[in-house]
DNA sequence: GTAGTTGGTTGAAAATCGAAACTGACTCAT
DNA sequence: ATGAGTCAGTTTCGATTTTCAACCAACTAC
């Protein structure tokens, strides 16, 4: 485990939870509904010790519920809470980096709008106005409590 | 390393390239400014041999470069590509929801909306519908990328 | 000369991972 | 009721990775 003396930072908090090697596909299965084990073991590849140590890291975080799907025997499946479900976002923006960084612009999956079926894109979005904002319109600012260092920050 | 027989999904794709314990924090890193092997490495608290390694494939990625800032000794610094910049959707990504979800709502650094001074989220967009959308209404299918394999000649 | 800085390399110990074997609760078919 | 099969794990152990510390080389500053 990484103890870092006082590095307050989002994403690295972020990664300490979910930024390992397997955790980021669990979940991707768990948004297209691989939500049993054997199949997400399968679909991955994964040793059934570590993604029975993710899933539960993962089910502590309240990122995932562990649900009852039948009883006799009672088996269970898993489901992303909202928590995890916010995560969406970031895995569409890897997703769509990997399209057109790595699969040389060739999606091989395309994550498509249920109603109107056009491949998603991402997009800042603002939740008072509720509208999409250009890069032109943004800015950036240190946030409540938190010291910001004097370097550059571009993100 | 993992190799996979023909990887159809650019999640996994991404991941594979940048989804260890440490990638993302360095490429965090470069985005602030911090270029520096040794500030990089005092930052993080990440183990030379790794840090290494670690800027070593992402040169090879071309995501980011190793370019001198000074002569006598020759010393070098590391930047980010054009490709290594186009992860910053997924950072933000990653760092929106560490702000909420387990930083507590207290960012470090917030991006806002000019007009309302707003956080802004990013949010799955479609530019057909022109509304953001739910992790619920999105479907994936395969896309012209699907059965092309990883060989280093197609990218 | 000595000390300090930067950007590494090397090697051993510790932690983590992966593959396979094993378990336990249950079902279903004979 | 015996035997085979499934699902969701746990255990074990060898292989791999990471960490930690020491060392190195080029150069500067004193």
């Amino acid at each position: 485990m990484r103890t870092q003396p006082a590095v307050e930072c989002s994403i690295q908090r972020t990664l300490d939870l979910i930024g390992d090697r397997w955790t980021l596909l669990i979940l991707r299965d768990l948004f297209r509904g691989v939500r049993r084990f054997s199949r997400i073991q399968e679909d991955l590849g994964i040793a059934k010790n570590l993604l029975t140590d993710r899933l539960g890291t993962l089910v502590d975080a309240d990122i995932v519920e562990k649900v009852p799907y039948q009883d006799r025997p009672v088996r269970h499946e898993y489901r992303l809470t909202e928590k995890g479900r916010a995560l969406s976002p970031s895995l569409l923006a890897l997703m769509r980096w990997g399209d057109r960084y790595v699969s040389g612009g060739l999606a091989p999956t395309e994550l498509v709008h249920d109603e109107c079926d056009t491949r998603l894109e991402l997009q800042p979005w603002c939740t008072t106005c509720n509208v999409p904002v250009a890069p032109t319109d943004i800015s950036s600012r240190p946030g409540p409590g938190r010291h910001i260092g004097t370097e550059e920050t571009r993100v």
